[in-house]
DNA sequence: CTACAAGTTCAAGTGAACTTGAGGTCAAGT
DNA sequence: ACTTGACCTCAAGTTCACTTGAACTTGTAG
């Protein structure tokens, strides 16, 4: 049966990435990482799962959530193992993000100190509160997601 | 009409920060904001609440929970109107905050382009994405919460 | 004075990202 | 063969930051 073979059981995997296992199955669940089976049922993961949960891991840190990720995993080949290429052209796209992101956090940054230290933020004038994003969401769920936009509910008149 | 003029209602709070009445009202519960009542018992603030709120928006916007941002707000002056020396106090903090947040992102994008761009990112083997203690919380909920925190040093005094 | 928009409380629902528990199965060592 | 621990599924629970709805009260314009 070719044991070792190098396809980890689940508890190896959450050891080595530091991933519960119990997430492990709720990622599977999200289509986020696959496994293959075992004549009895249970997962088995080829190495490779490691970097792609390691991406996920990643990409939450930087905010997004998990069917973002999701949708940009989509983007990897399905036959065959991604090549540092794929990885590399997932990469940017994500880069690009981050640095949205930082920027984001540097217009914060300089409100904190520029607008409600000097006492100035009244969030109905002050730009920097409201970066011109869309409207807010519909819906229910939290609205001020950290990877979200704030809601702008016509707030000038 | 009467000297209590200046008083806003809670619609037109809303209206001026962008933020749910329901919001509001969460706040209150959980002391973030305060606000004094009519004899019917309704909710009027002080003009002053928009800066705390716009705090509060901030704060959010950089990834810090509710409580973590009362914490923070508990220290402005209770009896008081905050001067803008009290802001800025309060601000100096989160600025720090804010540095650690952008040095992470920092961090990620590097990881990014030079780690799982290049493949050798194996996660247990890459520093870069185990900054610290995420693989050993217990506890329930969710552990790689998009704010969860980075083990403040406070570089600063 | 009355109509009614705007306010109130309280309970329950929402969505994200998991965890926990119950109840059972699989695999490896002795 | 047996035992033990790792694994399975499915349902329900948890936290955060709110929203929504029901049932009722206030405040103000006409």
């Amino acid at each position: 049966m070719l044991p070792g073979m190098s396809m980890l059981a689940i508890s190896e995997v959450a050891r080595r990435s530091g991933v519960a296992a119990s997430a492990l199955r709720f990622y599977e669940e999200r289509g986020l990482i696959r496994s293959e089976r075992t004549g009895g049922g249970q997962r088995r993961y080829p190495r490779a799962v490691l970097r792609r949960i390691a991406f996920v891991v990643f990409a939450q840190r930087v905010g997004f959530t998990l069917e973002e990720i999701a949708t940009e995993l989509a983007k990897l080949p399905e036959g065959r193992v991604p090549t540092g290429r794929d990885w590399q052209r997932l990469s940017k796209t994500w880069t690009a993000r981050i640095d949205e992101r930082m920027a984001e956090l540097q217009r914060l940054r300089a409100g904190l100190t520029q607008c409600i230290g000097c006492g100035c933020l009244s969030l109905d004038r002050c730009q920097l509160s409201n970066p011109g994003d869309r409207a807010g969401r519909s819906g229910p769920g939290p609205r001020f997601w950290v990877g979200d936009r704030v809601p702008v509910t016509d707030a000038k008149r």
